[in-house]
Parts: C-alpha cells; structure tokens; sequence
DNA sequence: GAGGTGACGACCC
DNA sequence: TGGGTCGCCACCT
C-alpha cells in the first residue's frame, strides 16, 4: 500500500475506494484494518476532505457502526441517501436497513 | 508556530 | 449495564 508519503488519510482514501458497489462499512473498521482501531475519528475526518478529492470517493459508503448515516450533514441534502439507494441499499432514519449484511469489513475482506 | 477542532469508537469508572 | 472520558492526527485559524 504505502509509500512513506502516505499519509494516514490516504491510506484511507484507498480502503474506501476498495468497498464495493452495494456494500457499506464503518469508521472503526477502516481504522482497524490500518492499524489504529483508536483513529476511527481521523476516518471521519477524511471523508470530511474527500469531497475535495478528484475524482471523489465513495464517502456515502462509510457510516458508523451502528448503520448511522453521521456523515449525512457533509453532503448536499439528502444525496448520502441517494446515492445509496441507487446502490440497493435501503435507509430509514438516516440508518442503513440489514446493515450487519451489507457490512464489509476490509480485515476480512482484504485480509490483515 | 501553536492550538483548537472533528463524518467515531474503545476503554474506564 | 450505562455514561463519561480520552485517543487519534491532518487541517484550519
């Protein structure tokens, strides 16, 4: 994955680019595949500078652990919503529905 | 140049 | 079992 360059960000800037179409994850999984189970806050964060990115990531497919759409708030109204609807995935209040099915956990899909 | 802040979650009373 | 605290580190003022 990395040169010494690679910042914690970018670092995670390429998992999210791994999660597949139709999938979601959350912050601390990220964080735990990158080594800090305790950096899910930075994850946040990132997705926070990935709007600025080009091409833009998949941040609507990072919700919290609980199927929370927290990041919500960042995108244009209601597009995070969007966006995971035209994936399949079904939201109600703001949570992602069978969100323990539809969760992708990059240790176990992508391996230590 | 230093300090505050933040799309979270693990850990400790 | 549940609520509060602290860690993490790039970015902005």
């Amino acid at each position: 994955m990395k040169p010494e360059t690679y910042t914690f960000f970018e670092n995670v800037y390429d998992v999210v680019r791994l999660i597949p179409y139709g999938r979601v994850t959350n912050y601390g999984a990220i964080a735990a595949y990158l080594g800090s189970a305790r950096s899910s806050r930075m994850v946040g964060y990132a997705m926070n500078a990935a709007h600025s990115l080009v091409p833009p990531i998949a941040a609507h497919r990072v919700v919290n652990r609980s199927g929370l759409l927290t990041g919500k708030h960042h995108f244009v109204e209601n597009r995070m919503q969007e966006l995971l609807e035209s994936e399949g995935i079904k939201v109600t209040n703001n949570q992602v529905v069978d969100f323990e099915k539809l969760f992708w956990d990059p240790i176990i899909e992508l391996g230590i």
